[in-house]
DNA sequence: GCAAGAAGTGAATCAGGATTCATACTTTCA
DNA sequence: TGAAAGTATGAATCCTGATTCACTTCTTGC
């Protein structure tokens, strides 16, 4: 007999894993996706590559457990905001400005999360996440309707473009090619430009502007 | 001495590389550039894949060249469109329009320009073609400024917003898995949808909500 | 202490395309 | 016609990582 189910045996296990889920996500963070290697990621774990397939399915099922759990937590954060109080208008604002701020805060990863090229099945959960930051908006959105703050046909088609939006005026600037070129001081500027437009455009849709 | 450079063999070189280019392109059209590769597009064009080498120094350059293509088309069509008579608010609105059905229209190819996963050589030029339609959208944006239509800080920021939403909104259901679970007059729906929500959204951030 | 079964190892293998290159074929022109 | 030089061929090779698996090292219960 040998290597029984105890409880700590599981826990330790669960401990290795996340403990390689927390490098591989330090790997993205770095680099982006392309960074994630078995080998490397095994070397950084100081295990063999073999092992990490005792956790792990393969190569894919690693890479989207790490985009899962990053994306999440920019969810958590978005759904954090949208649930303080205030009208539908504030928390829409709060909601853009946050995300903005977040991606601007880890570059790297916000650009692997929202732009780089990954494979297949880490794709997929980029669509299933781009769908819930748009639920996200879309359920705002609704509240607003409600509220009769603004009047929307289709929250959930708006809310896309506004994922979109985000989506498209971070990536410029994030993306690696750009970064290289600009001094932090310039982008800190960016940021604020894009914040403003953001803002400004959402707002404008909505025919909400005054009540910024 | 053998093969000089009479014209006509240099036009019969490049005509075979437009060949060539219009077969990859017929690839990528049919499966996006997942399904372009040298062994099927030698085959394709009925030749050995070392010859595809004479008018390419490798794939990522054909690939490149090929989205280039394609692009090209996309943005000469929304310039023919920008070009014509009217107010700013006005070519806006048909711009987004014609975008949008023509995307519709070829769903697999734009998907692949919009937002399949591609190597980081064509990435570059789809970084630069999202810039080229924004630039588009920025010159309209600065014209109907200019006429007092409405007024935008930073066109160009606002532009790369539109081109974001645009191409948000179309991906979801612009994308294979998404195609495969709808029925042609579902899709059909989800293009109406679309377009007004684009052209109301735009228009209503613009404060030309009427003009329309 | 030891046998049985888990877990860990990492060099070897595999996969899937891109790329090369020795060889064969064409064209040109003296 | 044949030597020279360009062009085409496509099987063989290379590349880059993911994945495997025979073997070693643990852990446990007796």
């Amino acid at each position: 007999m040998a290597y029984r189910q105890t409880p700590e045996r599981l826990a330790r296990d669960q401990a290795q894993r996340l403990h390689i889920l927390q490098l591989a996500h330090a790997q993205v963070v770095e680099g982006g996706f392309a960074q994630l290697t078995m080998q490397r990621l095994a070397k950084a774990a100081d295990i063999a590559t073999g092992t990490l397939y005792r956790h792990f399915s393969g190569k894919g099922e690693l890479a989207a457990e790490v985009f899962c759990m990053a994306s999440q937590r920019e969810v958590d954060a978005l759904k954090e905001v949208f649930a303080a109080q205030g009208s539908a208008v504030q928390r829409l604002r709060q909601g853009v400005e946050r995300f903005a701020a977040r991606a601007w805060d880890s570059r790297q990863l916000a650009w692997a999360l929202i732009a780089e090229p990954v494979d297949p099945q880490v794709e997929e959960q980029r669509l299933r996440y781009r769908e819930a930051y748009a639920e996200l908006f879309a359920q705002v959105l609704r509240e607003g309707c409600a509220a009769g703050e603004f009047s929307v046909q289709y929250p959930h088609l708006v809310a896309a473009c506004f994922v979109g939006a985000i989506s498209e005026v971070l990536v410029g600037p994030l993306s690696p090619q750009a970064r290289a070129q600009r001094s932090e001081h310039e982008v800190d500027d960016d940021l604020k430009r894009v914040r403003a437009t953001l803002v400004e455009l959402f707002l404008g849709a909505l025919g909400a502007r005054e009540h910024a």
